[in-house]
DNA sequence: TTAAATGCAAATAATTTGCAGCATA
DNA sequence: TATGCTGCAAATTATTTGCATTTAA
């Protein structure tokens, strides 16, 4: 897309056909996918895509403030291009991540010497659809 | 130490050499470590302790309750004995990690149907040390 | 004596690295 | 043409699993 060529071109990164279909993969999901998941979703239409690709292309995005990073497990980082402050909630029964709804928590206030770049506040428990299930 | 061992059979854990051992690694530090470095801080004196024991050990803990598990980074867990809500800060530069001093954020309001169990709070940049180091 | 805890070794999963080929400014 | 991007394969790191042995109630 023309679009996104220009946008990660404004941006400082070259615009390549993969690092578009990464970045658009990305932005058009609430998933939160991790490097292999978006690897999975790309690779029946581009065949070639390599796994480093997608893993050096969304630390790029995360260096360039187009993107953040979310470990939630110790086990696999996932990727959300929602950069703005927001609550993630992860479902301990599922797996998935989702975006809360409402305000952002208000950075706390920090000793002196600390700087701080970036804040993140996520919540562990279950699921509507988890929660539901129990009841059930 | 018989004060711990009747502090982890209180919480339903049998008291093993290893358990207590463990358990007193990690209440005795602030640092926050990984599997990995309480099995190293404790191998000298226990060469026969295995990583599978202190794994499946620090799990344990957090399932009775006595220990958090903290997912910073993607690539590995470290442990907390300190459960009470507290805010923690990871210096991108040296990879510490550290209690932050004052009160942890309220917990925010979750929307109908999600069931928090645990809520973390964290902030990632430059700790007092690494920051200074720039400036000189 | 019997169930639970331990420890070794091998397996797994996510990620990173080295390097050669390719594409594009 | 020269720099940077891509992709394969191999390496690395943290963690988990299978299973036999040991420990302790």
């Amino acid at each position: 897309m023309k679009h996104t060529a220009e946008f990660l071109r404004e941006r400082g990164i070259q615009p390549s056909q993969q690092r578009i279909a990464i970045y658009e993969a990305l932005a058009s999901t609430k998933a939160h996918p991790s490097a292999d998941l978006i690897h999975g979703a790309l690779a029946p239409g581009m065949p070639t895509l390599s796994r480093t690709t997608v893993y050096s292309t969304l630390e790029l995005l995360v260096e360039r403030g187009l993107a953040q990073r979310l470990a939630l497990t110790g086990s696999e980082l996932r990727y959300d291009a929602d950069v703005s402050p927001h609550l993630h909630f992860r479902c301990r029964a599922c797996g998935s991540v989702s975006d809360l709804p409402g305000q952002a928590p208000s950075p706390p206030e920090l000793p002196a010497g600390y700087l701080a770049e970036r804040v993140q506040l996520y919540a562990e428990g279950l699921c509507p659809a988890c929660s539901a299930g129990l009841r059930s």
